[in-house]
DNA sequence: CCTTAGCACTCGAGACAAATGAGTGCTAAG
DNA sequence: CTTAGCACTCATTTGTCTCGAGTGCTAAGG
């Protein structure tokens, strides 16, 4: 009993396991064997339950809030939930088309389509959800052009690979004019086009600049902005969309808490931080994206065999998230790609108590529409984008 | 008693609802006759003010929560002590050096500004507060350019008088090259320039299209995007800061009126729409830019005199505010300006029960502040900006 | 005539105890 | 190994009681 069986549960304890995990994801409220045999057709007493259930607690799988109350899962137990358990489903045709639909209006800008990726992913999951910009560090730079505004003010935008516009709006020196502009930018633009992001520093900028052969004290300010508008096209930026929503579930009930959660929510950059750090999966899209479907959901013998799918979306799990106030949510993460080295990421945050495999059908979903979505945005227009970028 | 005598209170009730209003905002407790004596130095008994009370309570301005208990002031009795009674004090030098020091830093965006106008609110007041974006629609159109990004994309940049920069992606046809993009900008920019926003309609974008004399199918999409981003410059975007700080206080004890009221700031659009239709002082900025401090406090007698100052903010308090969810609430607004006829909201929005006096004076200093940091932006980079605006 | 002391009354909040019931662990029999 | 049975635990609910802040009213006093 105390045995640890690294090997896994035998199968009625998976069994039961599942039907607690499901059980407390619907009621919130902790199970007990009663209820338990009563609800799921298991074939066994209320006390053959209560027996495995300690075996369950005492591996670690679950919790009791106290004597005398029912079990919860506890991070472990969820673990073993979402890798080994669920039942992932698809998404019915109405779902996956109202999706599409939702995705498939005007759009020609990525955040535009991340915002209402985001937003599609928080209306049908009921949580909140989030989109990050995508991390254009290894991208390369296509463009730079240095517009006019006004003597004294231009607009510096930044053209990357696959065809990822960023701009800002810069102070430049007041006796420069268009013309010199203009002669500065495409001297950058020539000088950098093709390095990556990342590679890009002060140094190369003026050494580009250089070449436009105007005097230092008017090159200086220019080609400094220059410089940070390419670093700040890596800026990642979040789009959050149904935070409300989580007041509705019981465990934020307490104010308190809901307020730990929403500030930690909007805790500048933490967030996008968090996700870009480590980005799960790094090589499986494309067998991911070749597959009419994402057919990889696990049935109830399946799971029993022992198949270790490579799962394209990324769940933490309570304690597993390190961010202070988000203890008791989960995530649920993928990728994006924009052209071949620039990806982002997708999620959804919920209790740790959220309908995972949902969660995790719709993710993939919007996963899947974002993707080809994007992609079609780079077939359209922005051919030599993919080639460009080094494969 | 019931003579509702329009005219006002006597001096000894508005002391009376003074103190109410002063005790009920700090403890958000029912405030009862006999504490209303002790804390402030009222030289009557707690009958005499128990009888008063009662007759704000029969004029309106007070409510019972249920017998027995204390009172608590009405929207009415609200509204008195914001229009007449409340002290408005300034700034410390310390809160006002502050906050000059959070706006002064870099910036050369408005965007940029208002999110740290509006951050500074929300932090210098504890509520929540937003900035919504100018509203440009009476704006003329200085400048508009499409920049090609690549074959089948271009961005359009539309540049508006007072410097503001607006700029949206679009797909235009394939077969379009730089250069012919250049002469379609061209041409409309020539055609609409110093129009105002609002009288540009898609025939007037046609017209000036058409002098680039290009073949209709190439023009016909390319004017269509250049009309949409013209029209798009005018959409309102708000940058809420702080949302979770209400959850903080007792009102919002409530998960349920928390959630309420989290929907209904985050309703699309909802709150730009409203902030902006109705945006209050029109013409007194002048006279309050120009003096050396919003000198309008209310004193105590100043009040009974019945002067009637035009304030350069706007409260709006429970019902008041035609907002679903938002009727437990109120907001305090002021305007701010680009230019000479640009212009935005920014403000704050806390329980009804928050310290007017403070949020006041820390939104009329934001105003100011935020109101010389675009004057200089105007003024060093945008001169033919002003001029150019038609007065 | 206004103010104030006094008093009876109201009513929510908090404390406490008892009842309820869902759930457990253990044991002994099948 | 399973399961019926039983004693036990403990959070939650319900009811009762008290406490106290607050009110309105009345009658006496300046």
């Amino acid at each position: 009993m105390e045995a640890l069986n690294r090997q896994g549960l035998d199968e009625r304890k998976r069994q039961i396991l599942r039907a607690i995990v499901d059980d407390y994801i619907e009621t919130a409220e902790p199970v007990g064997s009663r209820n338990l045999v009563d609800r799921h057709a298991l074939n066994l007493s209320s006390a053959t339950v209560r027996n495995e259930m300690s075996d369950l607690e005492s591996l670690g799988y679950l919790e009791q809030p106290h004597t005398s109350a029912g079990r919860i899962p506890s991070d472990l137990g969820y673990r073993e939930y979402v890798d080994h358990l669920m039942r992932v489903d698809e998404l019915t045709p109405e779902e996956s088309a109202a999706i599409r639909d939702r995705l498939r209006d005007s759009f020609d800008e990525v955040t535009e389509l991340l915002r209402k990726a985001s937003g599609v992913l928080a209306s049908q999951t009921g949580y909140t959800s989030l989109a990050v910009t995508p991390r254009v560090r290894q991208s390369h730079l296509r463009q730079l052009k240095m517009l006019m505004i006004e003597p004294g003010r231009a607009l510096v935008v930044v053209v990357l690979a696959a065809g990822v516009v960023k701009d800002r709006l810069v102070r430049i020196p007041d006796a420069l004019d268009a013309d010199m502009l203009a002669r500065i930018s495409s001297a950058i633009e020539e000088g950098l086009s093709g390095m990556r992001l990342e590679d890009i520093t002060l140094v190369t900028v003026a050494t580009a600049a250089s070449r436009a052969r105007l005097p230092e004290t008017l090159l200086n300010q220019v080609l400094y902005e220059a410089y940070v508008s390419i670093k700040q096209a890596d800026n990642l930026e979040v789009y959050l969309e149904g935070q409300h929503r989580m007041l509705e579930y019981p465990e934020f009930r307490d104010v308190d808490r809901a307020r730990t959660y929403l500030e930690a929510i909007h805790r500048d950059g933490i967030i996008a931080g968090y996700l870009s750090e480590d980005s799960c999966p790094e090589r499986d899209e494309e067998e991911d994206e070749a597959d009419p479907r994402f057919a990889k959901t696990v049935d109830d013998q399946g799971t029993t065999a022992g198949i270790r799918r490579r799962c394209p979306y990324m769940i933490r799990i309570g304690q597993e998230i390190s961010l202070d106030g988000m203890r008791d949510c989960s995530f649920v993460t993928t990728t994006y790609k924009v052209g071949d080295r620039i990806v982002g990421n997708i999620g959804v945050i919920g209790p740790k108590r959220m309908e995972y495999a949902r969660v995790v059908s719709n993710i993939q979903f919007v996963r899947k529409a974002l993707n080809e979505n994007l992609r079609r945005l780079m077939v359209r227009y922005g051919k030599q984008g993919t080639e460009e970028d080094g494969r």
